[in-house]
DNA sequence: AGAGCCGCTGAATCCTTTT
DNA sequence: CAAAAGGATTCAGCGGCTC
């Protein structure tokens, strides 16, 4: 077993390790808010993708994994967690929200729209599939879990402008802002623009983890944390509105990308 | 038990009676299409609509129903299923889906999205909810249930315009028209238009039902099934597509309301 | 303007295992 | 041993983007 590697950037902490045991030893109640994408293929060793084996194991290595999270997180915190099914597991989402009941109350389920037609209008990218029996996969799922079920959110901070503007003096906030609702448009960086970069499988758009930190409230001293770092994307998003963010991965390759980008991202700022 | 109570309307045919019972009776294999959007609180008497008993309750009632479904259904039809889940009952959908999952395979699953917001751009209506721990609702499941797994759909036939034209010689079909995904920007009838009409609590816009029977893929001599006709609305698709369709309906005037509907539209076409 | 690229593809095929 | 089942590899196609 090779123990846990910690490095500090900025106020940022970078650690290369198996979530599970690092989060064993991180305090009690220590997280504000957890947003992460969890692999689906990673972290046990199964033959086919397809066996009911693999996807048992699958679950019961989440859910050992999300007990980790409610235990570093703060009763009043938030889980942001995105998943997608995919057609040869498109039960998986599903199964694992009826496991993580005991644990979690499922406060928000909020629709990540990649692409979507408005009428003659098509927003956004997708990656198209050929078949004959499935459409386009253009959503994903991203989890409000909370432990109490009623943690305050801020509804206005990821919010969007009114349609109606007379909206506006009947709100007490005098703002032009509403709640932007369970359905967040975000487009997918498109394939060339990824590749500019760096490339990761499953990197998500880092207005994603922005809007997930925005919506649970920003308070300059809170804490984030990512148990699957990847590239670090959890990370920028957390630097970006000017939080501590905690990045957890286990593939040596994927810290060293996060650690560039982070520090890229350092530099310009300050 | 009262009787149930069938009438013929042009082709189509509207059942007063218990869907189970009236599902029971039917042919076997002889239904193209289901779609429907259940009641969430009908069919059983239940205490406090929080209380895990009634939600289990629910969960039997509603797949002793699928069963039905698949009975009634061919092996190569589809079973569109649309479903929310509340605040009160969060895990409603998904539980649901785990039951399923031994009837059915899940192929497809649709966000039918109400609102969204591009830019500053918000699209559709929603209804806001005014809390300091939810986000507003704007979408909605609609999972594509079929008996084999591999029901060929017909992509194209809810599709959309290709954004890049150049696509359009590329393929074979030479049409405009690309996969519009499991992404459905459908918005709800505004309140004004619902109480100018009829009024039934779930009444889903004509244009949801007509998009699931357009994916399964038309043909003239198929028939769709809505075992929760309400007002009707499936019935009016199946009109507005020229096939036949079948709706029961356990209230009397949801069933009323429902003849009228159909009745107006056969007289506007001929 | 047009050709090629890319993907937490899917279908088809090949090639192992089992019965 | 023939046949069937199923895993693993290969192929092909979608559709917006980039060059």
């Amino acid at each position: 077993m090779i123990r846990a590697r910690r490095e500090a950037l900025g106020c940022h902490s970078l650690i290369r390790g198996d979530c599970l045991s690092v989060m064993r030893r991180m305090p009690i109640g220590s997280v504000d808010v957890v947003v992460t994408s969890p692999p689906y293929n990673l972290g046990l060793a199964y033959r086919s993708y397809k066996d009911s084996l693999s996807e048992e194991n699958y679950l019961t290595w989440m859910e050992a994994i999300c007990r980790k999270i409610a235990r570093v997180m703060r009763d009043d915190g938030s889980f942001f967690l995105n998943i997608a099914g995919s057609s040869a597991q498109p039960w998986l989402p599903f199964e694992l929200m009826v496991r993580l009941r005991e644990i979690f109350n499922l406060q928000n389920h909020i629709s990540w729209v990649k692409s979507i037609a408005v009428g003659e209008i098509t927003y956004g990218h997708f990656k198209p599939v050929n078949s004959s029996r499935y459409v386009n996969r253009n959503h994903e799922h991203v989890f409000h879990l909370t432990k109490r079920g009623d943690v305050e959110i801020d509804r206005l901070g990821a919010g969007v402008p009114f349609t109606d503007k007379t909206n506006i003096p009947r709100r007490q906030h005098g703002e032009d802002r509403r709640c932007r609702g369970d359905t967040w448009y975000i487009p997918y960086e498109t394939v060339r623009s990824k590749t500019a970069r760096f490339s990761h499988p499953s990197t998500f758009p880092v207005a994603l983890p922005e809007r997930c930190i925005r919506l649970h409230g920003v308070r300059s001293d809170m804490v984030v944390l990512d148990p699957f770092m990847g590239t670090g994307t959890s990370l920028i998003a957390a630097e970006s509105l000017g939080v501590r963010g905690i990045g957890i991965e286990s593939d040596t390759g994927y810290v060293r990308i996060a650690r560039k980008r982070l520090r890229s991202m350092l530099q310009q700022t300050g």
